[in-house]
DNA sequence: CTCAGTGCAAAAGCTTTGCATAATA
DNA sequence: TATTATGCAAAGCTTTTGCACTGAG
């Protein structure tokens, strides 16, 4: 993509075979990944890459503000590509299912609550958890 | 305190020292502590307590729903004693300070927001990165 | 040619677990 | 006395780092 080879170029980067199809990794699956779903799906493309290499390109992409690193109350942590519209996660705790949706938190906090608005604010993410419909109705134990 | 030994008790879970102590130490804490804190922090009175023991105590008092876990995109975790009232944090990049705040945002979610209508939300979380005003102040880089 | 990036292996940080002992109910 | 809880040490999982080698620019 251009404009993400453009992005390494001025910052002086290089790009590599690795850092391609990395991103290509997470460019193209589903939703949101973990260091070591990238490193099984790129395995058979680049069947020499390291963990390291892996954690380092996220970490470099996330630097660059290529990607956003989401934190799902697991112990370890989520990619994805940075979104083009502010969006937060519902996380069914039963089924493990990443439900997306769209809501303008930060205007919203910037708006009504004193302590946001003198604080420049660099990234936002709501951590939901819970039971989603579908196993709400399967269940038992989870009513609203 | 009588609610918390009622809590155990229900559960045929035992009131310890050790139990007693930490639970002590979340509550007395200025604000959000981490393990190794909390371990910290109980030594002069329980020389001879181990990590574990805190470990162990902190995941029952999660799940008895006597603490919240809070996840300041880093690589471990901050306990807090349940709060009374709804609120999240902002965190400060630069000073590290943890701002609280309350916003009423699972209802607002609940009345904004169909896809969170029909899902049973049993834990929300923000997570605000950024810089506080006296960094911004202070330094050059990070303007509103 | 030079410096950033990679692979490998080792280490680090946080958290969990197995097991024998100790303490609560 | 019957479990539950603890301490200790060891292991587990995710992530980072040192170093020599490789490869992009």
């Amino acid at each position: 993509m251009k404009a993400t080879r453009q992005t390494l170029n001025e910052r002086g980067l290089k790009i590599t075979n690795q850092r391609t199809v990395i991103l290509e990794a997470i460019r193209h699956s589903p939703g949101h990944v973990d260091a070591d779903e990238v490193y099984r799906s790129i395995h058979r493309r680049l069947p020499r890459v390291s963990l390291s290499t892996v954690y380092r390109s996220l970490q470099r992409f996330k630097e660059l503000g290529l990607i956003d690193e989401l934190h799902f109350a697991e112990e370890h942590h989520h990619y994805e590509l940075k979104p083009a519209r502010e969006h937060y996660h519902l996380v069914c705790l039963e089924c493990g299912r990443v439900t997306e949706f769209q809501y303008p938190l930060v205007s919203a906090l910037k708006k009504n609550v004193p302590e946001a608005r003198d604080f420049a604010i660099t990234g936002s993410e709501i951590t939901l958890t819970g039971y989603c419909a579908d196993c709400r109705r399967r269940g038992t134990r989870h009513s609203q």
